[in-house]
DNA sequence: GAGTGGTCTAGACCACCCC
DNA sequence: GGGTGGTCTAGACCACTCC
């Protein structure tokens, strides 16, 4: 089950293994684990390595402790699309809906001041904007549109947009998105913004905007987004 | 700096030891922190103590490590209430604004199939209704109904939910509140809730759901909020 | 090659829970 | 008292970055 000879770290080994029990329903929600000694002298691996299994799980909703009683596994995590970071593809995909999208607009233009104070870069300085109608099951569910600086991601195509921006991203350019600050608000749509979305003016949307960092905390991109409040809801999971 | 004959772990001073440094400017954001085997000799502790207290300020979002460069300081937090579960009291001091709250029901009902389900109750189960006015510098902010299942929290009384109805959980019942779920959609106020935030009929709104759940799972409280969409806006940090 | 973080060991003692 | 997680040690070797 565990190979000390495997290039993958043990602890991690440890943490698919009972991340797998978990989903398999051999461990249930409010089960005690086995104790940590006892994973140690089973595998042949130091306590301190299964603390650093056990600890990641509980970081991830996977279990909780409890002192002097033991480890025990957590109710079933609320299996959404916004336990984290993720794009729209990703979030629908989680939803069980089927991700679309319609690119309306794709330009080089100078920076708002507005925008190049969330981007941190010179005003004036160019950017992308990218407009989309983004589809569920083939609806219109959101209009999104994406301000990135174009010193720092070149040579973005219309072609890029439309397959992944994010994979290009991450895997082209090699950088990491590591967090992002979303404002969620509520208000009504604009004539424009209604016929994009297919629905009347005036109905109630929702109105998110996400500024994205970088593992150093250079902003990436801002998005803002409007989405159908008669078709979105939006959930987040919290810790203390 | 370190005291190691204290009850206090020795990694947690050194955590607060750190965060001092930065909130005084003495670590600036992109700063690199001394190599960790440093703080190991300097303080005569072991390195893996030190890295326990970076790994906390790295999932806290102080600091973050990159392999074989070193460990920097991150760029500053956002000071916002939402990293992490809060009251609308702390959610409103977080934002500068003074709360205040004006009860407009306090009942003992039989909790209907849909709270029941939520709460994971018998159907009719008795829970408490808690109506309240909640207030933003004198300002109606939201409306916020409260349930609770009257079996897990005995002896509520109006004083208590007058002062502060968390306190009264945590530090009378010793119950953790550890996590919780919220759905946050965008709507239009009823005649009932534009009367009592003070808005037209009409009006958009943020309506917010939130399952609190204590260390082990168990459903502690639902809050269905109402919140006017020209005075709030709600904020969300999230990683990769 | 030198320096950094990443993983791992084989112990130790403490604090808390339950019987 | 026995079992659990919480903290801590003093090393070791690996992987990565930079010069």
């Amino acid at each position: 089950m565990i190979n000390k000879n495997s290039p993958i770290p043990i602890y991690y080994q440890l943490e698919e293994l009972i991340k797998v029990l978990i989903e398999k329903g051999e461990l249930k929600p409010g089960d005690a684990l086995p104790p940590e000694r006892e994973y140690a002298e089973k595998y042949h691996i130091s306590r301190m390595t299964v603390r650093q299994a056990f600890t990641d799980l509980v970081n991830e909703g996977y279990l909780y402790r409890q002192q002097g009683k033991g480890t025990f596994v957590a109710e079933r995590k609320i299996e959404q699309g916004l336990q984290g970071l993720t794009s729209f593809t990703e979030d629908m995909i989680a939803r069980g809906l089927k991700p679309g999208s319609k690119l309306v607009k794709f330009e080089m233009i100078p920076a708002s001041s507005q925008i190049a104070g969330q981007l941190k870069i010179a005003e004036y300085g160019p950017v992308y904007e990218i407009s989309r109608i983004r589809l569920a099951d083939d609806v219109p569910m959101a209009l999104e549109t994406n301000y990135i600086s174009a010193n720092l991601i070149k040579g973005i195509t219309e072609d890029i947009v439309n397959e992944s921006l994010y994979a290009y991203i991450e895997e082209k350019l090699n950088l990491r998105i590591v967090s992002a600050t979303q404002t969620i608000e509520s208000s009504i749509a604009s004539q424009s913004e209604a016929n994009n979305l297919n629905i009347k003016k005036g109905s109630p949307v929702l109105l998110i905007q996400q500024n994205t960092y970088l593992l150093d905390g250079t902003p990436l991109e801002l998005v803002k987004s409007v989405y159908r409040a008669d078709r979105y809801k939006f959930i987040v999971q919290m810790k203390r």
